[in-house]
DNA sequence: CAACGGACCTGCCTGC
DNA sequence: TGCAGGCAGGTCCGTT
């Protein structure tokens, strides 16, 4: 479900709900995530107060003194504020009771999210130490990309899909930032010059940008801190649009299956 | 190394 | 109506 700009408008809605507040209780009815729910959870963070929530690619990262709550949301995780009389849905696997009756629910039907213990020095995890920069940092840049792409194969799209080049770009913004960067997404990573690279740089971080603006996209269930969809769906240039004409060019947009994942693009536009 | 496919899960949609 | 098959916003890991 959430890449970069999704997670990024979760963080943003509970930061400042959770900032301050101490854990009372967490409780965990299903610990069969991606891995296994560390079983002293409850015993590590009853008592600590939230200094901050931040991000780093997907992660959500909860800061506590000493400790961190690491939180990936998978395919279909959600985390969200919930009024503390409201039901508990199937897939409702952790809930963590803040103090000020501030109740937050992790709900995930997949499965393949993750809620871990990262420690004093979250960044030395061995699951954020090799990520690649944040797309909107200085450091990522065409420079960069270039660099990474010389002598490999595989096709740009999937190249720009590895979190160690770059992080937070999903399947919908891949197909989306190679539309605006005019570039197939086919092409093989190796061969693309030095000034597309530029422009693909620059069209991720715009992409990411305006979708953050937007509060994600909202496919059919992602949901924010607060329980909202986003609202990036209705700008989306080709992802999910096989066959519908390109809002460019008029021409119909295609599909193809790179790396096992639909993606979506224009053969006009993109060369 | 780089590249690729399988694995982990449930839900939803399509077509027979 | 039931059922099989395919697909879905992620990403780690084993094999080639």
């Amino acid at each position: 479900m959430p890449e970069l700009p999704e997670v990024e408008t979760v963080r943003a809605g509970l930061e400042p709900h959770l900032r301050g507040r101490r854990v009372r209780t967490v409780r965990v009815y299903e610990p069969r995530l991606r891995w296994p729910v560390p079983q002293d959870l409850a015993a590590v963070l009853r008592g600590r107060p939230v200094i901050a929530v931040e991000r780093r690619s997907k992660y959500l990262l909860v800061r506590f003194p000493d400790e961190t709550l690491l939180v990936h949301l998978g395919m279909s995780g959600s985390l969200r504020l919930v009024r503390p009389e409201e039901a508990r849905r199937r897939h409702d696997h952790l809930e963590f009771v803040l103090s000020g009756g501030v109740l937050l629910r992790y709900h995930d039907p997949r499965r393949f999210g993750a809620i871990l213990l990262a420690g004093a020095e979250p960044h030395a995890h061995p699951l954020l130490s090799d990520l690649g920069p944040e797309p909107l940092s200085d450091a990522f840049d065409g420079a960069h990309l270039y660099r990474r792409s010389r002598g490999r194969r595989v096709s740009v799209k999937v190249f720009l899909m590895d979190a160690a080049n770059v992080v937070g770009v999903g399947n919908i913004y891949a197909s989306e930032s190679l539309h605006v960067a005019g570039i197939r997404p086919a092409t093989a990573c190796g061969r693309v010059s030095r000034a597309r690279y530029d422009r693909l740089a620059e069209a991720v971080k715009c992409v990411l940008a305006n979708a953050i603006e937007q509060g994600g996209t909202t496919l059919r269930d992602f949901v924010n801190g607060n329980g909202s969809p986003g609202y990036f769906a209705r700008q989306l240039a080709v992802y999910g649009r096989a066959g519908q004409p390109c809002r460019a060019c008029g021409q119909p947009i295609r599909t193809i299956r790179l790396g096992q994942r639909s993606t979506f693009w224009c053969p006009a536009c993109q060369r």
